[in-house]
DNA sequence: TTCAATACTCACCCTTTGGTAAGTATTGAG
DNA sequence: CTCAATACTTACCAAAGGGTGAGTATTGAA
């Protein structure tokens, strides 16, 4: 049971994409590492607030998998693994901005006291920060 | 039980778009409204090959809770309900178009024997469709 | 000899998600 | 009176996702 080995039959370019990123912590990981370059085991585990580390190594494993990440290991004592993205994991980060773009101004309006049939909060500007968060 | 009511607390805007977005059929309902502008229950039911019709009322309702769908009921019988985007659901749909592409490249990577490690299939362009599929 | 530090690995369990199949409500047609 | 057509609604069940907590392996330092 070591990994999902889903991979298809997809039924449209979202849902392979999304059999690629969906897990509680897939997009935070990713975003960590593209916010640091290269992160060791230990630095994720700390800097996702909450995640388990049965979870965390699954997720890393299976993005591993599916040619997101990249593992390098040190043979120390104690051990070093770094993570960091590859040119696809990149790409993807850069696929999902929009995504989380729209995330944000939809949190912003929950946060305002939303009113979510209406898609922009009337003269309030979407505050755009730098990437997915 | 009638509605998941999650909505947040979320930790980036990637974490609030899936909390919407996620669920087996959401993005297809998205995509055949697109399409179509306007369906009705049962076209959507037939329209969506495997779907369940406890599914569907389910992500339909949610949807439309989260400002995505609109839903008009007529009093006829038999009974019609059409359901249609909203101009939220609309630019929800827009900026899932980048994320659609990318797991379009991904699923032609691999249909073709696909090496995930390399972005693209080195030399072969890829194809883009109209929309998320 | 024991401990610390790191990166896992495993067994167990609970919650969420989604499927199946049957039932409800309405009313015009036969 | 029964049936068809549509849009749900409900009860029950199985699988997947994810959490907890303990255990493993390695070796230098105390």
């Amino acid at each position: 049971m070591a990994s999902k080995v889903r991979r298809g039959p997809y039924i449209c370019g979202i849902d392979a994409a999304m059999d690629v990123v969906s897990g509680k912590w897939k997009s935070l990981i990713l975003w960590e590492l593209d916010n640091h370059g290269t992160r060791r085991f230990g630095e994720l585990r700390r800097g996702l607030t909450g995640v388990s580390e049965k979870m965390l190594i699954q997720h890393l494993r299976e993005m591993e998998e599916d040619g997101l990440i990249s593992r390098e290991v040190y043979r120390e004592v104690p051990p070093r693994v770094e993570y960091s993205l590859t040119e696809h994991g990149r790409s993807l980060n850069a696929a999902l901005r929009p995504l989380g773009e729209w995330g944000t101004g939809r949190w912003e309006r929950l946060a305002a006291g939303g009113d979510l049939a209406s898609p922009w909060p009337a003269g309030a500007p979407l505050l755009q920060t730098g990437g997915n968060s």
